[in-house]
Formats: C-alpha cells, sequence, structure tokens
DNA sequence: CAACCGTCCGCAATGGATTTCACACTCTCC
DNA sequence: GGAGAGTGTGAAATCCATTGCGGACGGTTG
C-alpha cells in the first residue's frame, strides 16, 4: 500500500539502513549513494511512517492542544499562532476542545499526554494542584495561566489595566466600574489586580460588579448595575462581555461615549467591527501560541532547563470610539 | 518509561499475548485470567500505545481536520462538531489551519494523510480535481462543499435563499441586491443560484454586487455600491459580509432597517449581538461537524459503500432585527 | 484406554524506521 | 607491505502491540 523505506532501498539499490541514514544523517552516506536514495524517495513520493519512527524514537512529533471553548473568539487566534508554529516546526496538533468543563480537560488531558511529546494548554480551568501533578509527568506549558514556577506564557494583565486607567483619568473619569470575569479565572483575578492598584494610584474610585459568566450576555447583565452605581466609565473583564454591555446601554437609550464611556480586554476582531468601535486592551494572541509552542520545543529538547520557562507579553491599549471624557467634564 | 504490555504481562503472570486479547478480544481468554490482567492493568495505569498498534492494525484512529481559517467565526461551530463526535468514537484529532492558501491545503492534505485514517475537508478550496484526486487515495469527507458523488455534507443553500426571499417579499420588498462572495467559493456559487431562483419566482428584481471578500472590510466596501443600486434590501453572502454592511450604512447614517433591509447567511454568533440584530439564514454547523465525522466513520468501516455518502442539512431564516417593510411601503 | 475435541494460552512473526555493531574497503605512514 | 586510521555500508536488534499457529491440558466419547 503505502511506500516504506524498504521500497526506497529496492530502487536505490542499498538497504533500508542506508536509506533512513542519507535521509535523515547524510553527512554519514556518500554524497553518490546519498543522491540515488534521494532521487529514489523522490521519485516514489517517499515519506517516513511517523508512527514507526516515534516507535523507536520515542518521539512522536505531535503536541496536544487543549481549549476551553473555541467559540470564544479569544482561542482561534491563539490556536492558529499555535498551529502555525507548530508547523513550521514539523510537529503536528492534536486539537481538544473542553467546552469549559474542568473535568472534561482532566480527562484529555491524560487521554492526549499517550499520545504526544508535549501539551499546551490554553486557558487552563483545572485546580493548581493538579496543573502541577500533570507538568511532573508530561513536558506541558500553560498559555494565560501561571502556576508557581511551571512553564507558561501570559500577558501583562497588570500593566494592561493601568493603560486603561491611565486612559480614562486622563480623559477626566474618576469613577469607574470593574465589570469581573469568573472568580476561578486566573486572569480574571490578575486584572483586577491590576486595576485596584491603578485606581488606587491615580486617585480613582473603582467599583467592582459581578462576577458574570464571561460571554455576551453576562455584559447585558451587568449594564444595569453599571448605571446604576453612578460611573462615568467601565471596563470588562473581556470584549464579549464589553459588547454585550454596549448592547444593553444602546437598548436603554445610553449614548456611548457621551454618557459613559465603555473598554474591554482581548481586542477580539469584534471589538473593531461595532458601532461605537470598542477601545479595549490588546494581546497578542498570535504570538501567545507561537510563543507557546517555542517554549514547548524548547522544553523537550531540554527538559531540565528552569530558566526562561516563563514569559509575559505585552499588551496595548486600542483607543478606538467607545471612550471619551466624562458627560461633565 | 511508559508502561508496555510486557509490564503489564509480568505482573499478572501472563504472556504478553494474553494480555492484548484479554483487554481486546476477551471471549478467547479464561474468565479468571481475564480479570487478573484487567486488574494488573488499572493497577499499573496501562494503556496501548497508540503508535505500535497502528502500525500493525494499519489503523492510527486519528482523523485529519484543515478548515481555511479559524478566525472566521463560521469555523469554531464547526470544528466544535468534529471534535466532539470524534472524541465518542475515541478518535483523535489533528488540526489544520490553512490561512485560507490552497496551495498550502494540498501540502496539508498530502502531509496529514499519513497520519490520520481519515480526512475532513472543511469548505475547500483546492480544485475538483485534486479534490478527486486526493479522494481516490484517501477516506474523505467535505463539508460545505460538493464534488460529484464525493462524501461530503452540505447546507441547503438554495432553500436558504428561498426563505429569506420569501421573508423579503412578504414584506413587500422589490429589488433586492446581493452581495455575492468569492467566485471561487462553492458556496457563493449555490446561494447566488438559490437567490437567482427565488427572485425570479417572486418576481422580485436581483441587483448584483461584488464579488467582495468574505470579510467585514469586503462588506464595508460593498455598502456603497448597494446603495447606490437603489434596492430596499440586500443579502449577504454572509454574516460577516452583513456586518461590514450594517457599519457602513450606520456611519452613512442609513436606517436599517428602516431605509434598507439586510440579511445575513451563517448565523454566527455574532449576528445576534449587534444592533439591530441580524436577520440570517442559519446553518446547523455543530450538526455539520458531527455528521461529517459520522460519514467518514462510515467511509472507513465499510471504503465501497457508495450510498449515503450525501448528506444535505436544513437551513432555517433566523428573523431578526435588521429586516421590515421597505420605506415607501 | 485411545482417539478426539475444545478451550486457553504462549511462541514467534509482523509492521516501519532507527541505531548499534561489525565488516569491508581505502588510504596513509612507517 | 603490513599495521592503523578512517569511511561507507549492511545485518540485526529494537521499539510495542497484534495475531496466526500450534502446544498443552482437561474432558468427552466410542
Amino acid at each position: 500500500m503505502a511506500v516504506t523505506i524498504k521500497d526506497v532501498a529496492r530502487v536505490a539499490g542499498v538497504s533500508p539502513s542506508t536509506v533512513c541514514r542519507a535521509l535523515s544523517t547524510p553527512n554519514l552516506v556518500r554524497d553518490e549513494t546519498c543522491e540515488r536514495v534521494r532521487r529514489a524517495a523522490a521519485e516514489l513520493g517517499y515519506s517516513p511512517n511517523r508512527a514507526a519512527r516515534g516507535l523507536i524514537t520515542g518521539r512522536t512529533a505531535n503536541i496536544g492542544l487543549i481549549v476551553p471553548d473555541l467559540g470564544n473568539p479569544f482561542f482561534p487566534g491563539v490556536v492558529k499562532g499555535i498551529q502555525a508554529r507548530a508547523r513550521e516546526a514539523d510537529y503536528a496538533v492534536f486539537l481538544a476542545d473542553t467546552d469549559e468543563d474542568p473535568a472534561a480537560e482532566t480527562q484529555l488531558v491524560r487521554t492526549l499526554a499517550k499520545q504526544v511529546d508535549g501539551l499546551v494548554l490554553c486557558s487552563p480551568r483545572m485546580t493548581e494542584q493538579e496543573l502541577r501533578g500533570f507538568a511532573a509527568e508530561t513536558p506541558l506549558v500553560m498559555l494565560n495561566r501561571r502556576v508557581g514556577r511551571l512553564p507558561a506564557i501570559t500577558f501583562a494583565n497588570v500593566d494592561g489595566m493601568r493603560q486603561a486607567v491611565t486612559h480614562l483619568t486622563a480623559l477626566g473619569h474618576r469613577r469607574i466600574a470593574y465589570v469581573a470575569g469568573p472568580r476561578t479565572s486566573w486572569s480574571n483575578r490578575e486584572r483586577a489586580r491590576g486595576l485596584r492598584a491603578a485606581a488606587a494610584a491615580a486617585g480613582a474610585t473603582l467599583v467592582e460588579i459581578g462576577p458574570v459568566l464571561p460571554q455576551f450576555d453576562g455584559g447585558v447583565a451587568a449594564a444595569d448595575p453599571v448605571l446604576a452605581a453612578g460611573v462615568t466609565a467601565v471596563i470588562a473583564y473581556n470584549d464579549v462581555i464589553a459588547l454585550g454591555l454596549l448592547s444593553r446601554l444602546h437598548a436603554r437609550g445610553i449614548a456611548v461615549p457621551a454618557a459613559i464611556s465603555v473598554i474591554g480586554f482581548d481586542d477580539i476582531p469584534m471589538a473593531a467591527m461595532v458601532h461605537p468601535s470598542l477601545t479595549t486592551v490588546g494581546l497578542p494572541m498570535e504570538s501567545c501560541g507561537r510563543a507557546g509552542v517555542d517554549l514547548l520545543l524548547g522544553l523537550l529538547q531540554d527538559p531540565d532547563r528552569y530558566g526562561a520557562t516563563r514569559r509575559e507579553l505585552g499588551t496595548q491599549l486600542m483607543v478606538r470610539g467607545s471612550t471619551a471624557a466624562p458627560p461633565n467634564a
């Protein structure tokens, strides 16, 4: 059926060993022989069977990728980055979606771990303890979460919030609401922390609303409490919530940004497409994916490296149409 | 390192062969032995090495999934369905994103084909000839495209357009624009065909604009020609274009749906979140993914089946806020 | 008691690629 | 010219799970 190394060997008139060497370590083979093997391989369209190779080398050349919910527009960007970088390095990517279920997540990690050289976990929802356990058994990189010294790529959430608050206070805002995401979310905790620090430093008052689900409807539900809080600006845990806010504010006839300013987080594609376009803290999603793969591949080469296994990527406030000076300014 | 069948055999006091049989064909093994093997396997946390199994059985228990662009909100829904169904059947999913590049697509098909039992191609961009060629070599299912008798899951594009036109003409519209997607897109051709037929049947005039890229900016660019065409309603090739239309219409101060009605296609999540919410033809994206995997698994069991290898999934018009009676009605 | 049958299980081959080891050959230098 | 170094190649072992074949054993039947 498929063309094997033996077929190439026969056509090239050499042994399978030589074929293998000619293709993987050419300096061990005479140039002329090497060329002959190359031609035979090309002619037959040979490419080594990865399963067979993996069996003996112990490397599968696969990485596993686990995401909570592909439907969340944040993840496709990250996945694209992972995908692209993995392909460059000749790794294939197993994808699994957990539907935000921590139990499914641990199950999938267990299943996938045996078929791959390493795992990339996007915004993992499982407990720290579980993560530590898995990390001890399998090379593993987390994205958008940090647990102790485990390898991780994160975003500068705190600095992002500082930028957002600086922007708002420069415009004259003094009273700001935060619509919180899930309490269990690491990034929510980070963002809240950064926000509190920045608000305190700027002398602004912070009103915390929520937590709500990080979905459109969560934002819709949070809009009325935000208005009731008497703030002139609101920062949402993420863009999807911010879009829900915008929708409900529009429905209630509240003008954005004239009456209230809105800031999101993530810079999902949709953020630039709505009216008014959403001011938001942009995250380099694709870079995050790429950096995660880079880190993982580094770990695979040198499993004992303890340096440079954590990286924080910068964030950038994207000033758009949903923020302006407060009404009474 | 990892626990192998030999370890289990040693602990259970039997040969590897018996372990294999006990776990895969228990009726060939005495109950008591079987139980002993089971316990040993459980105790050691054994699970067979898929690569080794694949080597001898010829089945990898993997399927490959190729999508043009995960960033397009249409695809994550499909991918989720594929993912979920594959997992139920104990298949793992290799994901590859082609970035809308047909050359990358053919390359990936070639690469992936060797590591999987079958492929699912989402909205493939390659030529019919290439598709036929690959289909002859590898079990393969297309989603959202039909080529001859090749296995495929498609949507009832024509009927979807009929529903859209019926809705508009019932509201009193007589002059309708269509913003076309890429000429190379199979679904664009289908939708245009269905639209022409429905418009003709309803006695409505159809003005075709475009083609444009199936992106937000494509819709933005199409808005002015649409207005210039003097229509009271516009149907876009997909939701993303429709959202671009809405954005540009809003920017020009054109009221939707008062001055012009807008209809999209796909029902991506965003469609329900904008103001006005977008009337659109909904596609069962997740079902499509599941159906694709079902079809593929069927093909793998019985490669020569020629019946029931093509399925068309129904569409449903979602009437929302972007359509109303025409202004002069 | 012999012949036979069925059940249960181990041996060994298999799949494809990699890698160790050893052999064959050439070249160099004493 | 023979020892030694160096280079290129093949045979065979290896990775792990699966499976055809045959052996062993217990039980049944004539």
